[in-house]
DNA sequence: GCCAGATTAGTAATCTAGCCGATCATTTAC
DNA sequence: GTAAATGATCGGCTAGATTACTAATCTGGC
């Protein structure tokens, strides 16, 4: 059974996908019943909320790894929702920048009760804050890495 | 800034999530140029290679953390590509067995080194090899808490 | 300055992967 | 032997990718 080799760089990687698998499939669920928006949408309100500025759709497409395409209908979900409002850019009339409502934020908190309990099962007594600190560091990396990349 | 006060495992958690989203559509875009299959077929692929007894639907359908009716069809896909075949359960005759065939060991090993060029760009400059061991050791962990959980 | 072509922002239309529910066949439990 | 449970598939549905399109901005030559 020695044969295999592996690089363990390449066992983290693949645990690493596997786990946020299961991860976003549990949270998936709990979002969708609980709170009635998909991980997705909790990702977008996230950052239209703690924007240092406004931001357009092309940012959130960007931050939410996701298509131009797509990240229209996650905004037209959540404006149905009257979660976010758009509003046109000043700066530039092509460019549509997304405000988060008030209700917006009522979502988001309860979304954070949801996930946070999700986690914390999962998570918090599962490793300590040494390795935390690593799997932050190694993951930041990681994306680093990948921006890096394809400059 | 300091009234953020974040958990860690809850930053580690996110972190990971995020850096999965990155990683997948990176391996995916390049698995469908260059090999023609899709990350859950290769896997489907894998697992099936590497199972120890013969795989039946619903055990793959576990191991992907995908549902029933989308096993079907990423079978279905892989049977068509003449990469699996389907056989009859002997032991249980409702249910179906699925192996791998030698041009779907082919795909495989191609897969194999998209991936492999892929996540080494990627990883295996950018973290130690201890660092790479406290990754496995936590993944493995959280998904072994998951599994705890739902019994 | 100013105009033509190239580039960029967003949306709309179409397509596909995968989820859910219903269904059929087989097995297990009583 | 019948009822409940289980394995797989099929049909319909939704999230998100891709492509085509419109409107606005940028760039280079004059």
């Amino acid at each position: 059974m020695g044969d295999h080799e592996e690089p363990l760089w390449r066992r983290a990687a693949t645990h690493t996908l596997h786990t946020s698998i299961m991860l976003k499939s549990v949270l998936e669920e709990r979002l969708v019943q609980e709170v009635g928006i998909l991980l997705a949408d909790n990702e977008a309100l996230l950052n239209v909320a703690h924007a240092a500025a406004p931001l357009r759709m092309s940012d959130i497409a960007e931050r939410l790894v996701l298509s131009r395409g797509g990240t229209t209908k996650v905004i037209d979900r959540l404006e149905e929702l009257g979660l976010v409002s758009r509003q046109a850019d000043p700066e530039d009339r092509r460019a549509v920048v997304v405000e988060i409502t008030p209700e917006g934020r009522e979502v988001l908190a309860r979304a954070r009760t949801v996930i946070d309990a999700s986690l914390s099962e999962m998570w918090a007594a599962t490793l300590s804050d040494d390795e935390a600190k690593v799997v932050i560091e190694v993951m930041d990396r990681v994306i680093a890495a990948h921006h890096a990349k394809d400059r």
